[in-house]
RNA sequence: GGUCUCGUGGCCGAGCGGCUAGGCAGUGGUCUGCAAAACCAUCUACAUCGGUUCGAAUCCGAUCGAGACCUCCA
């Protein structure tokens, strides 16, 4: 088996299937981005961060990506059912702001966060507002195919046709009808339905509305599930290879993106179902309305009473990781502190192999078989449904071998050492993302520090320690940790 | 109420029929003027009760417990 061939748990056969791009060397994928009213919350992060993973992946085996991301900055109401605000449209009311600033300000706090957590930007990032012809025209389509009906000026998808012409509802989150008609409620304002599990691909909006569009059917606006069918049908085509987002929008949101794909376009629009599941804080699930969430930056200062110290975004990134997608993921102040000293030792010997002077000496073939294996593995995990905390643990052996060389002697030859370097380097940097987190380390930084060690190591062969240990602590309490090897002596900036 | 998922050592977290996951913490050494870092060695596991099997954290059933979705959410 090649260990590049890469297999994905797809959520729709709920089967680790083999990735066959539909473009040999290509491949399309959606992630469902954030609707932009409020600040990211860490959620959103994991998730956006283990697709940004995964679409280094497939970079780093040279495939050729069209990654797209959306931000719904329209149509996404209060609650479901079709009634009720709009969830910008109500941030804006509240902040007394024109619904684009709601959207501005957002938008730029969502990419900021992104930026620290080193997300490679998407290649396309539609807007919901921008594709509003896009929407409009997709609902024709659905409309002359028989898959929806007109009322009050609203459209909306009819589930029941739907079913009747041979069509599954319900195929990805397993549901079945006779289930959603059992569990749904009487809820205001949906007499203009014909059945309650029908969903509105249009909304028709009265004066109140400040958020609204010409259209067939009148002014209004869209569904919330009808952007992500048209912008990634517009980019990727009618079907395409990967679909992402979220556990929690399986149901309704992804599978309303199946039934209007399909009414429209006759076919099911993705091949591969990806879905990351939820982080939860201290074992409950993070919610605004209890206080039982952290946002980004108080994670970043440490401002949050959950947390008893700061933690820079590569530490919470690798934390991440350190876990598989599919499964729910604690984040706590302990599990972070204990993630943040083995990033350190990680980093710290990604330092020792990237700027290694490598000389070969003489060869250990177990050592040396060892570190091929290692290196291998990091493919074989990755390829295995994107099992980043396996990868991590090969990386960890690893760092105890390339320390242990370090302390003796490197017993590897030249190409193994080569290949060590281009795997290990690579996956941490170009796979994993992770960055060390010297900031502000200027060449004037680093020529002052060595200034400095250079006459602490004077101080030390004058046997003069009490010089030698007071450079030693005062460079500790700013942050930089001395390490003294046999003749030399190394640093570390901690942020 | 309906539909699912999960219960792993002091903590986090992989594995999902036989082979040491890994990280953090702990313990004992080595190195060092002392530290730190690093190295070597080492201790704690698979919720409970049954069943299948030569063999089960791993499959099946029951019980208890936790969580998610069905309602805005990544």
């Amino acid at each position: 088996m090649n260990n590049k061939e890469i297999y994905i748990n797809n959520t729709l056969t709920g089967k680790k299937e083999k990735f066959k791009p539909i473009t040999e060397n290509f491949v399309g994928i959606y992630v469902c981005g954030p609707t932009v009213y409020s600040e990211v919350h860490l959620g959103n992060c994991r998730t956006f961060v283990f697709f940004d993973t995964l679409v280094r992946y497939f970079h780093f085996l040279g495939y050729k990506v069209r990654y797209v991301r959306n931000i719904t900055d329209v149509g996404h109401l209060v609650n479901d059912a079709d009634e009720g605000e709009d969830k910008i449209a109500k941030k804006a009311k509240l902040e007394q702001l024109e619904p684009m600033e709601i959207v501005q300000k957002y938008t730029l706090n969502f990419h900021e966060v992104m930026h620290s957590f080193n997300t490679l930007p998407p290649d396309i990032e539609p807007t919901a507002t921008g594709h509003i012809n896009e929407q409009i025209s997709m609902v024709e389509k659905i409309l002359k195919n028989g898959f929806a009906y007109e009322v009050n000026g609203s459209v909306y998808f009819d589930v029941k046709k739907f079913l009747e012409s041979g069509n599954d509802y319900g195929e990805l989150s397993g549901r079945n009808i006779e289930d959603l008609l059992a569990g749904s409620r009487d809820l205001d304002g949906q007499q203009d339905k014909k059945s309650p599990q029908d969903f509105a691909l249009w909304k028709n909006a009265d004066d109140s509305h400040i958020m609204k569009w010409d259209s067939p059917w009148g002014v209004g606006f869209p569904g919330w599930h009808l952007e992500c069918s048209a912008m990634s049908s517009k980019y990727l085509g009618n079907k395409f290879d990967i679909h992402g987002g979220g556990m929690d929008l399986k149901f309704p949101h992804h599978e309303c993106e199946i039934a209007q794909a399909k009414g429209a376009n006759h076919e099911h629009p993705v091949n591969y179902w990806v879905h990351s599941n939820m982080l939860t804080l201290n074992g409950k699930r993070m919610s605004k309305s209890t206080g039982n969430t952290i946002l980004p930056f108080e994670l970043f200062t440490g401002s949050s009473s959950h947390l008893t110290k700061s933690f820079s975004p590569s530490v919470v990134r690798f934390f991440m990781l350190q876990a598989h997608y599919s499964g729910v993921l604690d984040f706590s102040n302990e599990a972070l502190i204990a993630s943040e000293k083995g990033f350190r030792k990680l980093m710290n010997a990604f330092d020792l192999i990237k700027h290694h002077d490598f000389v070969e000496q003489h060869i250990d073939e177990q050592q040396n078989s060892k570190v091929e294996s290692l290196c291998s593995s990091c493919f074989t995990f990755m390829s295995d449904d994107f099992n980043t905390p396996k990868v991590i643990a090969s990386l960890f052996e690893l760092v105890s071998i390339v320390n242990h060389f370090n302390s003796t002697s490197w017993s590897i030859s030249n190409s193994t050492f080569e290949l060590l370097q281009k795997t290990f380097c690579g996956f941490i940097e170009e796979v994993l993302g992770l960055e060390n987190e010297i900031t502000g380390n200027s060449s004037l930084t680093n020529q002052l520090i060595e200034l400095v060690l250079e006459l602490r190591k004077d101080a030390k062969a004058n046997k003069n320690y009490q010089i030698s240990d007071k450079i030693r602590d005062e460079l500790v309490k700013i942050g930089v940790e001395i390490k003294d090897g046999k003749d030399t002596t190394s640093y570390t900036i901690k942020n």
